[in-house]
DNA sequence: AGAACCTTACCACGCCTCTGTCAGGGTTGT
DNA sequence: ACAACCCTGACAGAGGCGTGGTAAGGTTCT
């Protein structure tokens, strides 16, 4: 078996046994197990452990947020309805007589986003 | 002066005044202010806050998710770490026949996203 | 066989998010 | 002028996140 265990991981990555079960847990860093399920970090995940350290300290975020974006990029329909409310503008554009209307074009716009992102035809 | 004063649009939102306060505080809905430092809800914003909170309900997601969305809308150096974070690879491709031309391989894809995406040149 | 390792499942603590409420003080409408 | 509204700031509590520990049990090495 080529790959160490996780307290060997967890020596040369800098993170604790705990937090690289965390992090499996929470998808983030998911080494394949043995057949008696003892977790195998091979210099995929060791290089990904490392780095991961590096973006959460040099960016400033939180292990959720990295989380967070995985889960928008593997659902694309979270992903636009998200992308969605950040676009739609918080005033009306130019060229819009009624409030009304444009409260329809916004609604509409959101459903071309779920629509095209995934939505039942 | 049109539009509604924060107890008005949290009746016709949903939303508790003090929420909308909260939402001010986060950068999610910032709605312009009178001189005496009312808050005014226009048309965009009351709308902002329906949609958020269809957002928050349809996708199951929460409002620090949709604030670094937001933050990483206006920060690209964060999203092209984040971005590439995730795209690396967890195991060596294949054709790179040694580990450590693949690592070499890996921190210089980083450091091509970091570049193309603001890098001091 | 026995030490040293791994697994999951809990409990616990500090911090942050979300949400309500209240106090003290300024603004608006009648 | 007075009620009704708005502001900020603070305290408070439920719940989640990040992290450590520990217990009970299976696996691997020597």
């Amino acid at each position: 078996m080529d790959g160490l265990t996780i307290n060997q991981a967890a020596a040369t990555t800098g993170w604790s046994p705990r937090m690289l079960r965390y992090l499996d847990s929470t998808g983030l860093v998911t080494p394949p197990r043995t057949a008696s399920d003892y977790r195998i970090y091979g210099p995929g995940e060791l290089q990904r452990l490392r780095t991961l350290r590096n973006l959460l300290d040099s960016q400033g975020i939180e292990i959720s947020d990295v989380g967070f974006a995985q889960r928008m990029r593997s659902q694309p329909d979270l992903q636009s309805a998200v992308e969605g409310w950040l676009d739609a503008p918080v005033a009306p554009p130019e060229g819009v007589a009624d409030t009304a209307d444009w409260l329809r074009f916004e609604q509409d716009k959101h459903e071309r986003l779920l629509t095209l992102a995934g939505g039942a035809s």
